[in-house]
Order: structure tokens, then C-alpha cells, then sequence
DNA sequence: ACACATCGCTAAAACGCTTTCGATATAACA
DNA sequence: TGTTATATCGAAAGCGTTTTAGCGATGTGT
């Protein structure tokens, strides 16, 4: 394209503008007219496709970018029968999970021309599945993400399968294809917690499992089991309580370790909220963290720093566990990547120590 | 409408469902040939639209019930100009705040056939009212709900008003139309942290204000002020300290007031985040409470629980709030209703008590 | 008895894109 | 030189709704 050429769309450009100030929005047609093309080059330009000439394509992206061409959404979604929307289907009760998560789909969301719509389900319901499914086809997805745990529910897995739906499971363990995991890996997590409560010393360790069902539980169980092994240790089973993922359940888990004798003298929570609650049980009781007790949890969240002494917890990076889950999402048709995997990694603070004597 | 032309119409339908079994999803055109009338005709009664007979609306609704069509929501975006996806645009950064929020929202859109779509903005970059108007008239939303503090911003409710997109501003003092507002009436909160603290016998009390700029602080704090009043005291300007909504400023703020003479008896601070921060610094500085100071927040989000002892707080039900944030969106244009008030209540826990000698 | 609304409905034209199916021009090849 | 690929583009037909325009029948007031 030449530099009068150029200069002869602009000004083409500008006069349509001058014409149509404020009356309408410029349409497909109105840059095909302007471009001297038809609407069929003008759609395959805007779409990326191929079988254009580089200079035909040049012009055209100088009319778009001249009159701020926007292609209809509604107007492309009815013709290739499908939207610009990703979902996120959760339901997770903790807030920080389901914010951090959140933000880091919409951080990989960014720039792509989607927008993310949520979408809060609830397991007890035995119409959630077919719940999803009528929202997911009203709105034609582009795809969905699922957070634990019901990415953990093969119901909903299959049923999107069955309905064609793009969907990425955000999971501690890979419960499907490559195409369709992001694998946390929390395994790896309770066994760093292992490693570093029996390099304090500690031998009498406590767990306090999570919510039943709920896989992360288990992995970050298995995890730690792992690491104690490693140190020729096993966990005792006297010294596993069974926990809600809950502040209450982890005062409640707290007061019925406290009276096993022999005490432990270390307790490893499945997530932070519980260690919260065994910290709090401690309190009541008259024990101090890590003096009488250690106490580690898991997530890193806020609450990991607002308790006294301050938790030693396994961070996540929540956020970018949602970034690349999009991104393995929109990339799916595309390529045939492996499943993302993220690793967590320790984060000591004051809760825990050696044990005394 | 005869029982007879009822049982007609539906094996008329049974047939189409048996030819087009997974074929197709049946379109109004197949509504319309069905019952025998034009497209017209069906789109007013899905519309709930008037000028339809009473029996031939009845024909057309057996007949949707009986292939259990579901008009396109892309087709209908596109003749009717806008879609069917709500905004929720935010800014705040406490995570429980706009997971309730959030979820109140969802609750309220729950069964009007509206999605909700999230939209963080950063009220820092210089072009995020452009941002979001791009977002808006991009996927047409039918309005949005804006949360504090990006809906306490003019700028953005102009821009809103200037692409006639309807919009409502959960705020806590009244900054537009009533049609646009919701109110949070975060000055009661204070006003009954102020009671509840001379009512104990406080003479001496501090306040502790949130981040610069954002109106709830300032709500909260003169409505401290009247509360104050009323028992003949006013808040002495040294015991005013500035945080940011934050817990690590909550920590910064209570060393602050500590090293004053006197000491404070009683801090109430703009959220619980910077509360909890403060009982931070007590302990870090041998302080207890309620024994040597009280302490009150505002919000009664989580961590008002997590922390020991447990926190005297203002309670703002904010995913009720965000329930009745749409329901006034959604039927703005219908009538002429006043703004929405919500009304905090104080919730009393261990933090606060008596005055030392 | 007449003009004039109102009611109930229809046919056809948008709405703004993508798909389908070809057509033409150019390059490559024998 | 003729033949065949390949690259580039266009016309027309949808996609599934709502809007527009208008028609006949029925009621209403004078």
C-alpha cells in the first residue's frame, strides 16, 4: 500500500465520520464500503484468518482503526454460534480463594476480547449440574473454568463434554485429560510441611483433615504422610482429627487434640482457616504457639497473617493458577499442551519451632 | 382454548420433538408453525407483551412448554440492541466484600434470566472510565452495579449517563438520583459504635480513619462524631489517626495512639481489618483488651471472629445490599422508586468493656 | 349511520455479522 | 502453450430474534 493510498482511506475515513457523528456506530459493511472490499475480506481481516493479501489487509486495518470499527458481539455470536464469555463455576465457601482465583482469570482474560461471567453452584442441589448446563447453553460459552471443588464432580465433567463446552478443571490431582487440568499439585505442599516440622525436631505430629470429599484434603494428607516417611516417621492415627475446612471445626479439632496424651507438639491444619481455630483453641486453653505447640495450615491467606503468632502455612499462588488456566483454556483447540502444573512452596513464620522439651 | 385443541397442539409438538430429536434446538419459527401464527405473534408472548388474545397466548405457551424452546439470547441482543448480562464493577480490595457483594448480586439476579459479569478497574489509571465504557458497549450491558469506591467516582457515573446505560451507586451517603443510589448508611454504624462505647463509660476514645478519599471513612467517622456528641464529648483531634483499610496500617495506627498521653481508653477503627491490626500492636506492646483499651471495627467480615478476643463491630449487610442493588437496576425503568437505605447494626463481642480504673 | 380508535394479528424488513459456495487471477508445472 | 494448483476475493444465504408498517375486524361515540 502505497502512502497515498493511505492518505485516501483516511480521508475517506474521516469524512464518513464527519457524515455519521454521533448518528451510528460503524458497521462491517461501512468499512467494507470504505475499503472497497467486500464484507467476507473485511470479516476474515478482523478475524486473523488467512487468504488475505498482506496489503489488502493493511488497508482494511486502516479504515478499522480510522472510524474505531467494533465488531457487534451479538451480531458475530448469532452467526458462528458461539459468545465472548468464559465462565467460572465455583463453589468454594472461602472468600479468598474465590477472589484471588477470580482475579487471576480476569487477569488472563485480559486483552483476549472475552469477559467473564460467574457463576456460584451449589453440590447439595441435585439439579446443579443441569443447572450449569441450561446457563452455559443460554449464554453459548466459550468455555468455563471449574474451581474445587466441584471440579472434583465427574457429573459436571462428563455433562460438558457431552455439550461440547471448552472447560479447564482446576484440581489438586489430574482427574482428566491433559486438554482439560490445571493440576495444583498439593501434594507437594503437606510434604514440605513434613520435611520442615521433623527438621524442627517434632515427633509427635497432628493433622487435621479438611472438608470430607474434598480432594485437596486428601492430597495435602498424603503429601504429608510422604515427607514423614521420609524421616522414618508415620503419621499416628490416634493423632488425625477430621476437620470443615472451618475457623469453628478447627477449635473444635484443637481442644480434642489437646487432650490426647501424650500431647503432640506439633499440629499441621489442611488450610489456615482451621489452623486459625487451633490457634484459638490454644488461647482458651492456656498454650502458646510454637512454645507448647507448633501450628502450620495451608493457602496463605490474609488470615495467615492476622493470627499471633503469625502462621506457618503453604503458600498457593491462587492468582496464577486462574491466569493459566484461562490461558490453557483459549489455547486448547490450538495446540496440544500438557496439563500446567503449579507447585506451592513453604512460608515459615512464627507458629512454628522446635518442640519443647 | 378447547382441551381438545390443547391435546392437538401437543402431539403436534411430540411430532417436531421426534424429527428434529438432537438435531436442532427449536427456533420461534418452529413455535410459530406449530401453534399456527406468526413470529410476531410468539415474540409478544415471550415477551409478556399486550395485544395477544388470551387463547392464542395460551396455544403458544403450550406449545413452547411442549418443545421447551428457549428463545437465543444473541438473536434477541441483536434486534433488541442490548444483551443480557449485568456489569458488577468494583475496585475494593477486601475480599470479602465483593465476594458478598457479589453474591448478593447474584442472588438478586437469580431467576430474571440476566448473567452477572465482573469487572475490576484501578481507579489509578488515568483511562479506566474509558476502559469500562469500552467494556460496557461492547457486550451491551443492561446495566451495572458499582460498589465503593468507584461508584463515590462522578467521572464515571457521567460517562454512564452520557451512554444512557443504566447503573446503580452502592455508596454510603447519597451522591446521586435516587433511581442510581444505594444507600449503605454507614454514619448510623458509627454513631452506634460511639453510643455503645460512652454508654460503657469511655471518656477517653480514639478513631482510627480509613483510606483518604473513600467516603465510608468519612461516614463512619462523623456519624461518631454525632454519637459522641449526644453524650456531651467530641472526638479531640490528637486521637485521630489515619490508616489506610488496611491491617498492617491497623498496626501502624495502634502504635501511634499508644504512645500518647493519655492513653486512649477505647479506639474505634474504620474497618476490621485495621482494628485486628491494632490488637496486633496490644500484644506486640503487653496491652490487652478490653482490660486496657477497647477496641471496635466496622464491617463484622471474618476476621472479626478469627481474632481474640473475638471484636466489637458494626455490621453492614452487604450481600443484601448487593441483592437490592439489582432489584432497583432492574426495575428502574418501570417505576419511580426511592433510594434503598440499608441499615447497619452494632454487634457486641469481647473487645470491648469498661474503662480501666 | 358514520367516522374513528382499538384490538389482534401478519408479512417483510432489519439487526450485523459468519458461512457457504464459487469466481477470478496469478503462479507453477509439464 | 496449455493445464492445474493456489491465493485472493465476493455474492448471497443464513443465524434467530425484534421492529416497522399495516390490515381487517370489532367496538365507541355522536
Amino acid at each position: 500500500m502505497t502512502s497515498s493510498d493511505q492518505k485516501r482511506l483516511i480521508a475517506a475515513a474521516e469524512q464518513w465520520l464527519e457524515e455519521n457523528k454521533g448518528k451510528r456506530k460503524p458497521t462491517i459493511n461501512d468499512v467494507a464500503d470504505l475499503a472497497g472490499v467486500s464484507k467476507k475480506t473485511v470479516s476474515r481481516v478482523i478475524n486473523n484468518a488467512p487468504r488475505v493479501k498482506a496489503s489488502t489487509r493493511e488497508q482494511i486495518q486502516t479504515i478499522v482503526e480510522a472510524i474505531n470499527f467494533q465488531p457487534d458481539l451479538q451480531a458475530r455470536g448469532l452467526a458462528s454460534r458461539h459468545s465472548f464469555l468464559v465462565g467460572l463455576i465455583y463453589d468454594n465457601p472461602n472468600a479468598h480463594y474465590v477472589v484471588n482465583i477470580q482475579q487471576g482469570v480476569l487477569d488472563g482474560l485480559n486483552g483476549t476480547g472475552y469477559e467473564l461471567v460467574v457463576h456460584p453452584c451449589d453440590r447439595n442441589q441435585p439439579d446443579f449440574v443441569d443447572e450449569a448446563r441450561r446457563f452455559i447453553d443460554r449464554q453459548k460459552l466459550r468455555g468455563v473454568i471449574l474451581t474445587p471443588s466441584v471440579s472434583e464432580d465427574e457429573r459436571m465433567a462428563s455433562m460438558l463434554q457431552d455439550i461440547k463446552c471448552d472447560y479447564v478443571r482446576i484440581a489438586s490431582v489430574k482427574l482428566d485429560d491433559d486438554k482439560h487440568m490445571l493440576v495444583s499439585n498439593d501434594r507437594t505442599g503437606g510434604f514440605l510441611v513434613a520435611k520442615h516440622l521433623c527438621a524442627l525436631g517434632h515427633s509427635r505430629i497432628a493433622f487435621v483433615a479438611g472438608k470430607k470429599g474434598f480432594r485437596s484434603s486428601e492430597e495435602r494428607q498424603e503429601g504429608f504422610e510422604e515427607g514423614l516417611k521420609e524421616f522414618g516417621m508415620k503419621l499416628d492415627p490416634k493423632y488425625i482429627a477430621q476437620g470443615e475446612y472451618t475457623f469453628e471445626s478447627g477449635i473444635a479439632a484443637g481442644h480434642l487434640l489437646f487432650s490426647i496424651e501424650p500431647r503432640p507438639t506439633a499440629i499441621f491444619a489442611a488450610n489456615d482457616a482451621m489452623a486459625a481455630g487451633i490457634m484459638q483453641a490454644m488461647r482458651i486453653k492456656g498454650l502458646r504457639a510454637p512454645n507448647d505447640i507448633s501450628i502450620a495450615g495451608y493457602d496463605d491467606f490474609q488470615i495467615a497473617l492476622t493470627v499471633w503468632p503469625r502462621l506457618t502455612t503453604v503458600h498457593s499462588p491462587v492468582a496464577s493458577i486462574g491466569r493459566m488456566s484461562v490461558e490453557h483454556l483459549l489455547a486448547m483447540n490450538q495446540s496440544n499442551q500438557a496439563a500446567p502444573v503449579s507447585t506451592p512452596w513453604l512460608v515459615e513464620r512464627e507458629s512454628s519451632g522446635p518442640p519443647p522439651e
